[in-house]
DNA sequence: CGGGAATAGTTGACCGCGCAACAATGTCGT
DNA sequence: ACGACATTGTTGCGCGGTCAACTATTCCCG
């Protein structure tokens, strides 16, 4: 075991500031979409990647690998939107293990009616407060990151 | 309501890239420290701020705020690191309704133990991404987002 | 072809967290 | 000094998530 290289007081603060803006950034984006439009920020997630699908549908399996999350929490997801009526699951006909998530009329509509109060929630808390630089090191920065972490 | 003043390409892919880098991070290091040390990343950090206080020592609400979360978050995670002995409940003498969480030896012996991991972990999965320029502006960037959603 | 290995989705058990409600205590104005 | 109000920490409840186990189906290779 090498001896440890701590974090200097500058790795301290990025770290630091970097943990503490996401979680307030996540908290309040959550409580702007659940008091203005009654969706959650993880289901409005799913609606996105449900409404830029093909059809408007996804395999659950591609749903969980598209949202980073696990299978058992797509499927809860799933169920939690289809009682909501804003989605339904459609059997694969190539698979028969498979099925499809599939937004509904009505989950377009409540995507219709959340998201624009939502991207000015993204613009007020994180987008305004980002130079054109800022925002430039930042998407390459956790493109890296994510690559990273994926491979 | 003003016309939408939706996310560009450019905003778009940084939005994703950073939700879901930041997703992928939190994911490893909390499975990093639970493997190799048995501790969360919430509790991780709970340890930290308990080291760094004078006394090792604090109120429960000042744990509150400054781990960003709520007070009942609090409550139980204390009891959780009481159980594993690596916290104590003191009464305070001054206020009747208040609690300090103490770090115990044992407590400190477990955050000394799981450090050098986890600070190995934060530098391969983020750290060693980042240029000096990606760190000045994540800093910067950060540091306004979280004054701005604290105001 | 046939049978072991891989994959899809669901379920059960459990965890961690936030909110709202609560009792106990402290604070402050008049 | 007293009553209205604020604050502290805990709790009940529900949500959303993981992991491991399970069934059903498909893949693949001898």
């Amino acid at each position: 075991m090498a001896e440890t290289r701590w974090l200097d007081d500058d790795e301290q603060a990025t770290w630091r500031a970097y943990l503490e803006g996401t979680r307030l950034l996540i908290h309040a984006l959550d409580r702007q979409l659940e008091t203005d439009s009654g969706v959650s920020f993880a289901d409005y997630e799913l609606l996105v990647l449900l409404s830029e699908a093909p059809g408007h549908r996804l395999r659950m399996r591609d749903l969980a690998d598209a949202s980073f999350t696990s299978r058992s929490g797509v499927t809860r997801a799933v169920t939690r939107l289809e009682d909501a009526g804003w989605v339904r699951r459609v059997e694969c006909d190539d698979d028969r293990r498979g099925m499809h998530a599939e937004l509904t009329e009505a989950g377009a509509a409540k995507l219709a009616e959340a998201a624009p109060g939502h991207v000015s929630a993204v613009r007020e808390h994180m987008f305004d407060h980002l130079s054109e630089a800022d925002r430039a090191h930042i998407r390459d920065a956790y493109t890296r990151m994510r690559a990273h972490l994926l491979g």
